[in-house]
DNA sequence: GATGAATGAGCGTTCATTCAT
DNA sequence: AATGAATGAACGCTCATTCAT
């Protein structure tokens, strides 16, 4: 889903690929204030004029960032169809777990992005980030309302809000105790199990 | 534990209040990274040498402040003795909110310092605010720990976490879904109910 | 004399009326120095290539833009053979004052032109321009010295530069206190008064 | 009537002079706009940093410059109480050639002044400027009209208007054509002469 | 003990123009 | 004939910090 200006579609992928993973490092690590987009360009050996032309200026160029270190992962999530709603959520959580080992400065990036100052949550690129992030995980507690299987006692926004946090929190639990070996699977349950005694109905 | 600089102190309370006051507000308002110390030097009309004097740079002030916020909130917040384990978190729960009903400003406060990037970790202040910080909940689950009202099957820093994470959530949601009137008790009881869920043992 | 480039003058009349609408916005209202070429181009649709093969560069294209405007209004401007010299003056000045209320865009530019930095009036299109500006009013100058309406005991460049200063400053006070409704007939009456009153000979 | 920051009045008064000189010939060069804040400080061999704890901005020092140059000459402007009014008048005019001669760059900052962008009018040191510099010509305009030597019958904003465009264009002219040898008496004789026919009243 | 003048690298961004294709 | 990618100097300005007095 190409978004980018044309003149950073028509770049050579090479250079595309150079460009995105020096920006990404600069990002992950320092944040989107703290970053220097004079510190990218230069490392990317990129003229300045050449920059402003593929990115409309440092937070188009972070989106692109963003958006390219999600591309991967969000395809992945989704409801199965053929799974009950916990072991599928469980099977998307087993996928996050292992791009977070494969790849773990997208996960750094993904938070650079939550922690975004609010004033510029107003930049159109931004929000289409948030949305598209956001979707994937009111999707699934909508899908699970209507299974039964996910509570509706409580608003929304609120449901969703603790689903995130905790997701948040045990994802940087586990990024943060795994300096060595991982276990996807192991991680995916315990955060699942966790998850349901939030949503679960009262029930349940 | 003194931690200030000597001439700190020693100076009058009335100037230190308003120096603080000023810096909370710029802290508060802009994050660490984007507050400028020299604007609060300014605004507090102390000269540069001075604040120099009185704080070894920004970081040290940014603690300074971010000490002063908690040290009102966390006093209160212990397990109080003749309760039981649930409802004497809930009376702390109900605490916090009033606090941040009165003064939204340290909420801020906290949220920034939470949001600090990593590498200024390595300050011993901070991480000294950090263990402060923390040792409330800690201390509080394992209270809760040792009267078999919360869950020893995990490992304790992931449950900590999922406390942390989820509590912050909540808070979040409070604070923004309440344009005009925030019942602290009611936020209390609903925050405390699905931390409840979480850190219950099975049986329970 | 044809002055433009000749790919210029090849280019469709509508893509030539169109740019040079688009030019005449920016510069009327950023001035010469603050309007931006790139942005012309960008708004313009058309390729920075096209562009700098149309024109030789920013001044250029200013040229453009002011001689358009210049040229309808400069048209009818002479002296009316029937009537005597001050009525023909006068009829001159309606003329303005009707194109200034009808496109007070085209003014704006006129006075950007005017107010273009010394180090600007090397270039022969500029230089070409003021002349054709001058012209008019020398020509009416002449006219009325050969009629004796128009005193002739000053140096020439002086007379000319009193009229035309007092006639700018005039201009300007009736654009700018005329929100609503200016009357041309009015206005150029009393312009007209004010000019006769600089140049009529002693005797008058 | 000092105006500027303290750290600029504290300066060393060869250093002020130096800076303002440098400043003055930049401005008068290229206008406000054109002129390079950057170039200034490096010719002046100043720190950038220096230079922004003296004065606020460009705008400010260019307000700096303009009010020296100004100051010098505003202050022999004012009508003499022993002579009549058009005498008076050509005094101040006298001096004002005499001036011109003796620093033309001066006019040429004065010019550019009167030149600024209108979205630069609303910085209140620009506002006192431009308040005082009017001052001036609306004292000696009301004097000539307590004293009948000058028209009521047009709106003043419009007569003022016309007589300040009428010396504008007048000082311009004398200073374009005096490559040589300016007659400051002469010049004032004129330039008066034809203000008067403007501004006398009809009977006069 | 305390001042405040001074630093200069760094910021994100815009510019008019060139030139290989 | 026409494109649009590329340039890099320049812009005005802020920053946290130092240090001679």
């Amino acid at each position: 889903m190409p978004r980018r200006r044309p003149r950073w579609d028509h770049l050579e992928p090479a250079k595309q690929h150079a460009i995105l993973e020096i920006a990404a490092e600069e990002f992950a690590q320092h944040g989107f204030e703290g970053a220097s987009y004079n510190r990218i360009i230069a490392r990317a050996q990129v003229s300045k004029g050449a920059m402003y032309y593929y990115f409309d200026g440092k937070i188009d160029l972070f989106c692109a960032v963003v958006e390219a270190a999600m591309a991967e992962s969000l395809s992945g999530w989704s409801i199965q169809p053929g799974l009950d709603f916990w072991p599928s959520i469980e099977a998307m959580a087993v996928g996050f777990y292992r791009l977070a080992d494969a790849s773990p400065r997208d996960v750094a990036l993904y938070r650079q992005f939550v922690k975004l100052p609010e004033h510029h949550l107003q930049h159109a690129a931004i929000l289409t980030l948030y949305a598209e992030l956001h979707e994937v995980v009111d999707t699934a507690v909508a899908a699970g309302q209507a299974s039964g299987e996910v509570r509706t006692d409580l608003p929304q926004t609120m449901l969703l809000a603790a689903v995130w946090g905790l997701g948040e929190a045990l994802d940087k639990w586990f990024l943060d105790h795994v300096h060595l070996d991982l276990d996807p699977t192991h991680a995916a349950r315990q955060v699942v199990s966790l998850l349901r005694r939030l949503a679960a109905p009262e029930s349940a």
